[in-house]
DNA sequence: AATAATCGTGGGTGTGGACCCACTATAGGG
DNA sequence: CCCTATAGTGGGTCCACACCCACGATTATT
């Protein structure tokens, strides 16, 4: 083992940031593998949890709150729309906006998105104990909250 | 603050899985492009580091251990080449194979790109003191040696 | 020798992500 | 009213990444 020819580099290893992005890299991988399946993206998903969490968006609103492109956004929310995920209804107030809506089947489908992203989760955190993933959990939340959160 | 028009899902934020991926993919970004001022790309650091941990590689030897298709890292080679990063010998056993050594050139650049990684990682671990630190960096090393390592 | 296998390499392809511009429809300010 | 600003949208661009194929040079096999 000590000639491994697919070891990566020790000297790589020991840096966090390495191995932040290659460890994310494959949780991103894995987690988008399994929203494929559905025909989904991550932001599908992240699109659904916002509106779940936070209620009703206007477009604009929620490209801004997930630091998507608006033109992005207005494509996905298609893809949603059609699969009866979300309503788009327009403003009646200001007939320039769409406000978009979770309908009761868009939040049937977050519960089973969600069911799905923790079962991948479940894979990747395997080699840790429930003490351990709780530690990494916090610690993940505080690098998250200190830079670039609003992005 | 609780009406914070660009937070994050807090559902989503609960998954590790998406953290993982969200701050692994800050950690990419940035690192790349502290990278990409250099005019260099990650992969180029981790050749460079796999050269000087494991000594002079074949092409297609260090293609397998970073996990590259053999025909990119040949590009690759000819950049950190004609830069005079590493040496291109052709093996007289084998007069087919190219031989990678680093230069002392190289090393040198190697020793820089990661005083440049590590200022990175600084930034990006702010939030955390030096146990905590060291805490993720663990975690982390045990959550890349149960996946997917290989790659 | 002749044939098959291997190394490097040039030149592709396909995908995903981020971005951007022009345009329509609508709203609001003077 | 006219002019400016804004929401959504269609149709792009650009770049990174991964992958793959074909070919020349060389080596191994028989």
């Amino acid at each position: 083992m000590e000639t491994d020819p697919t070891a990566a580099p020790p000297s790589l290893l020991e840096l966090t940031a390495y191995l932040l992005s290659r460890v994310g890299k494959t949780a991103r991988g894995r987690l988008a593998e399994r929203l494929a399946a559905d025909g989904l993206r991550l932001f599908h998903l992240a699109m659904l949890a916002a509106l779940a969490d936070f209620g009703p968006h206007t477009q604009r609103d929620l490209a801004r709150r997930l630091g998507l492109d608006p033109s992005d956004l207005a494509k996905a929310a298609d893809q949603l729309a059609a699969a009866g995920h979300l309503d788009r209804t327009r403003d009646p107030a200001d007939r320039r906006r769409l406000t978009l809506t979770l309908t009761t089947a868009g939040r049937t489908r977050l519960a089973e998105l969600t069911a799905e992203a923790e079962a991948v989760q479940a894979e990747l955190l395997a080699p840790l104990d429930a003490a351990e993933r709780v530690q990494l959990h916090a610690l993940l939340l505080r690098l998250y909250g200190g830079s670039g959160n609003g992005n």
